[in-house]
DNA sequence: ACCTGAACACCGTTCAAGT
DNA sequence: ACCTGAACACCGTTCAAGT
């Protein structure tokens, strides 16, 4: 066999992050393969190569859109009459509740390690960035004279927090706590954060 | 060729954990296959299943050699006339330095995820817990009017979040920072967060 | 009794050869 | 031109068979 031409590479492109897709959120990246997503979208192994330079290009683009729809949710819904502070503890509890109820997604995002040879492209830096820039903007209005880089310093410190205690929350590594006490875990750490950032500043 | 007993399994248990370690030391996990540690220690793979359950189980005992280390470093050099704010943030510099000098050891405690089947062994969990215990008890003089559920609250939240920062910090998803700047992060987090916390206590 | 090594069921990746 | 499918160089894990 060869020559079907029955779709364009752009067509098979997205019908394979979509098989992936499908795999990684039943049965986690462990059950990933290029042989499984190829024979889901009826191609054979050596189509994904075409279309993908490999699998760990194929796992970026999965974490691109998984990124474009975390931004969605933190942006969605955005209420701005509500005061800053509950914006932010909001901001924390999707990304708690995203992580949750979409795990082996969210973790895909994170098992994947820039290798030295290929390094992270700039258009995937750039999600991740856009994403990042919401709690930075969410954070300015509490507190007002800090300066450019404390913020983004604070935003840093406080999101990287936030993600440490969702890692630790979903991977068991603080015992058999469920998405309510990592909210709570969360929430103790912004609250007491924001604390000593808004009122400490000069 | 059978029957060498060269070595007791206790001896093959222990060489073969300190050859995966200089494996994992010098190429990641990723460079960890079960074949290449039974030939360092002059083996075949089928001997390896004699002492461990799987690559798993080895990589548990490897972790646990981990813990064991960071809990040494954690309570080493302990200067009990020092201030305990400072001690705090001691201890988080500690940790950090020890996830830099030793990224692969230090990412493969969390890499390996407990699957359904095989819970985290009892013994596995109270090593894990050693190290937190550490961190417990240089916060309780710093809010000793918090109960125990608050203060073991304020730990986990407090630890995660530095191993936010560490992680992020490492796989470089905060962009291309150093050590100096992952500690600055999380001495911003724990001096902010502190302030909260003591100060707002009943 | 202790260990081997070959086998099984998989991988990611490549590329000559078919249509 | 487009895709195949067989090949290569690996995996983890098992277990009959050698000494």
């Amino acid at each position: 066999m060869a020559r079907r031409n029955d779709h364009s590479h752009e067509e098979i492109r997205d019908m394979a992050l979509a098989a992936a897709e499908q795999i990684i959120v039943e049965q986690g990246s462990d059950g990933l393969t290029a042989r499984k997503v190829a024979s889901e979208i009826g191609y054979t192994v050596g189509t994904l190569y075409l279309v993908f330079a490999n699998l760990d290009d194929l796992i970026m683009h999965i974490n691109a859109r998984t990124l474009d729809r975390l931004h969605q949710l933190m942006t969605d819904g955005e209420t701005p009459n509500r005061i800053e502070k509950d914006r932010l503890i909001q901001l924390g509890q999707i990304y708690i509740h995203f992580a949750h109820s979409d795990p082996h997604r969210w973790a895909l995002i994170f098992e994947h390690r820039p290798s030295d040879d290929r390094p992270t492209p700039d258009w995937y830096i750039e999600k991740a960035m856009r994403v990042f820039a919401v709690v930075e903007e969410t954070l300015q209005p509490l507190a007002p004279r800090r300066t450019k880089s404390e913020l983004s310093q604070a935003a840093c410190a406080l999101w990287a927090g936030i993600h440490g205690i969702c890692i630790l929350g979903i991977t068991q590594k603080l015992g058999d706590v469920g998405e309510d006490s990592v909210q709570e875990l969360a929430k103790s750490l912004m609250v007491n954060y924001l604390s000593g950032f808004s009122n400490n500043q000069a």
